[in-house]
DNA sequence: TTTTGATTTAAACAAATGATTAAATCATTT
DNA sequence: AAATGATTTAATCATTTGTTTAAATCAAAA
């Protein structure tokens, strides 16, 4: 007589329903959106709804639960970018307006990511690896090829790097600084990072034909 | 026979000397590097050589330390843009040359700034009044004067200053992601940083002709 | 020399905060 | 139902950190 009972209670041992993940996800709001020093463990817990204690028993401190997120959010972007610049079917100047579009429609869902990161320096190996990926993917040789053949001006890739990233990241970097006061709204913020996501690219094609 | 000892002793009362200046310039040093929230009242103290209480004594806590020097380097920045920006004697070509140029020979020797700047954004009114600075300026008439004489084409002045700002200023706050092993040393860094002084107007240039 | 007021110090306080502990609770198995 | 093991809690610990206090020191004035 209990197979009635066996079928409705399909969770196995859970008190405080899904304790783990909810922990998971305040610190993933919290930590994306304060940085790691700002976020205090009790900050979580309460976002949780959970007991602090939990917090450290099923991640063991609080730098380890900021690992885990930092790790997540930087596969994140990682997957995305490589995609992009590894593929050998499309043309350079496809490859930067797909690669500004994305930037500017990740960063619109999460603004607060590259404070995040850059705030955070504790992990840097993401951070290489993504350069890595940069400097030997196929979106480089492209640059080089179309360097050889004159249909670019010769750029030092890094300058090339730098100008397609900053002007995609720095907005949502200085962010609040354009926002308080007589400053925009979240609202006219992101109409004009959707007018940019037309516009890098072109700037980026004028600044490549710059001697 | 007072007066030889009146002459020789013209230092009034300073047992630690300058232990004031000491401080400050100790709390310029951490925190333009470090921040608000990761500098101890104890590290500054010790990088100051003083004892901790006469923090407290001059300073009366360590967010009014840290204000004053947030206003000191603040100032200074607000001190050069508005000169450039203001002055009616120059062309627009010439005012994002000597912009970009004194930008970065600023934060080339303080390469922590912008950092310092966008972490902590306890005090805004500073960044406001160089928001207002810029759109109120000689300089954003002489913009809206070009695009009426087709000069160049018509953009938005927001974008106008973000790609001026974040092309300058992104590589100093990603600094650290360009550098670590791999990476540049601070001399290639630097180098590049001279490098782009020269093509940034020239790349804003060729921007303001994109149509 | 004594007094006075500014400067400096060592010590302590109080709050915040990351982590731990020991006991309680609950679902499942025996 | 009792035992078991995972989950959860309240309470506590230990450290860090900004600030204060009370006393000591020192230079100048009286």
């Amino acid at each position: 007589m209990l197979y009635f009972n066996e079928m409705a209670t399909v969770k196995k041992k859970k008190k405080t329903d899904g304790a783990e993940e909810k922990i998971l996800s305040a610190a993933r709001k919290l930590f994306t959106e304060k940085g790691f020093d700002a976020v205090k463990t009790r900050d979580i817990a309460k976002e949780a709804g959970i007991n602090l204690a939990l917090l450290n028993y099923y991640f063991r401190s609080k730098e380890n639960l900021f690992v885990i997120i930092m790790k997540e959010n930087m596969a994140k972007f990682m997957e995305v970018i490589t995609k992009i610049v590894d593929n050998e079917e499309t043309s350079l100047e496809q490859k930067i307006e797909v690669l500004v579009a994305n930037y500017i429609d990740i960063l619109s869902v999460n603004p607060d990511m590259p404070l995040f990161v850059i705030r955070n320096s504790r992990i840097d190996d993401q951070r290489m690896k993504m350069r890595g990926k940069f400097m030997n993917s196929y979106f480089m040789e492209q640059v080089q090829d179309s360097i050889k053949k004159g249909k670019i001006e010769n750029i030092n890739p890094a300058n090339l790097i730098l100008n397609i990233v900053g002007l995609t990241i720095f907005p949502f970097v200085a962010h609040r600084m354009f926002q308080s006061a007589n400053g925009f709204t979240q609202k006219e913020f992101n109409e004009l990072m959707q007018e940019r996501k037309k516009l890098i690219p072109k700037w980026i094609e004028a600044m490549l034909k710059v001697k």
